[in-house]
DNA sequence: GCGTTATGGTTGACGCGTCAACCGTGTCTT
DNA sequence: AAGACACGGTTGACGCGTCAACCATAACGC
């Protein structure tokens, strides 16, 4: 029918897709609402702020903060002024770059996020860590490894990034 | 400070579960991404039209498809609606059960979907399959097994589709 | 039969994520 | 110095996903 058509699925090759699919569709949605519903905040709130919170005087410019969590730059605006109105987080001017804008963790946004650590881990640890053997955590390591490397091959932007998470 | 402290992740775990948070984000965006931009068709809408595609008759009771695709009957429920608009599906009532609903794949729907295998398979392939060794493969499908067995122990309601995937 | 509860499905509101367009500022070229 | 371009960030529109409330019908208990 097509002219080029892929090679089809080995069964083998079904089975561990089929079961990354479930498995990452079903995992998300537990932890993100397992978080929400322990803290508040969601998993993109907790990636901000965790971000925020291990930045030297718990500021970032915005560039950084993109760069850190990976999201697209109109995302990440809509995120931060969310949670500007809930008192999670702050905008201030950037001297350096009068385009800039540094975003600084409030006093709440601290306190949230140091909260919700516990919980996060622990879910992690619930539904993923402590079920694999530390051979399971290695291959998910690798493999997450190898998909991340073909993924910064198509986005040079995100190359560093997956340099930076091999240890190259 | 907090009393039940989780132990922390170890820097194995954390290799671990920050390779697999970053790989499940960006590949599932780039996939999407992907699927969207050469066949117009969303992970979400390729999900029910291949559940369709491969049903009796190209129907299935709106019950069916929420088991199929394990999503919340809401969020069906609108999807449908839109794909209905879309005129890749058609609802009709349902014989058996006058609340129930069947939807039924259009032949503009069969078409979409078919075109879009393809493209689905060859983008897996790209960005996931392609990239693991056998037994990498197999860790994934033995990973993906622990984690929906865990899940679904606190979700009876899954307990049955996570046992079918694993062959009991 | 009749009231109660469970089930299949829909609706509306609201926050989220993406895209494309935009704005102001820095930078590079000549 | 001037124009062109790149960059950091914001905005608005729109489709998506979730929650809670709801409606109609079916199933159950008495």
């Amino acid at each position: 029918m097509a002219i080029n058509a892929t090679q089809a699925l080995t069964a083998r090759e079904e089975r561990a897709w089929d079961g990354y699919r479930r498995m990452q569709s079903l995992l998300s949605s537990q932890l993100n609402r397992q978080l929400i519903q322990e803290t508040g905040l969601s998993d993109a709130d907790y990636a901000i702020l965790s971000a925020l919170l291990t930045a030297p005087d718990h500021r970032l410019r915005g560039m950084a903060l993109r760069c850190e969590v990976q999201w697209e730059k109109s995302r990440l605006s809509h995120h931060l002024g969310r949670m500007q109105t809930r008192g999670l987080v702050l905008r201030e001017d950037c001297l350096e770059d009068s385009r800039g804008a540094v975003f600084r963790l409030t006093e709440a946004g601290r306190a949230a996020v140091e909260a919700a650590t516990d919980d996060r881990v622990a879910a992690v640890r619930t539904y993923l860590l402590d079920l694999l053997t530390p051979e399971q955590l290695d291959a998910l390591t690798e493999i997450s490894g190898a998909v991340l490397a073909r993924l910064a091959q198509d986005d040079p932007h995100r190359r560093a990034v997956a340099e930076l998470a091999r240890g190259v």
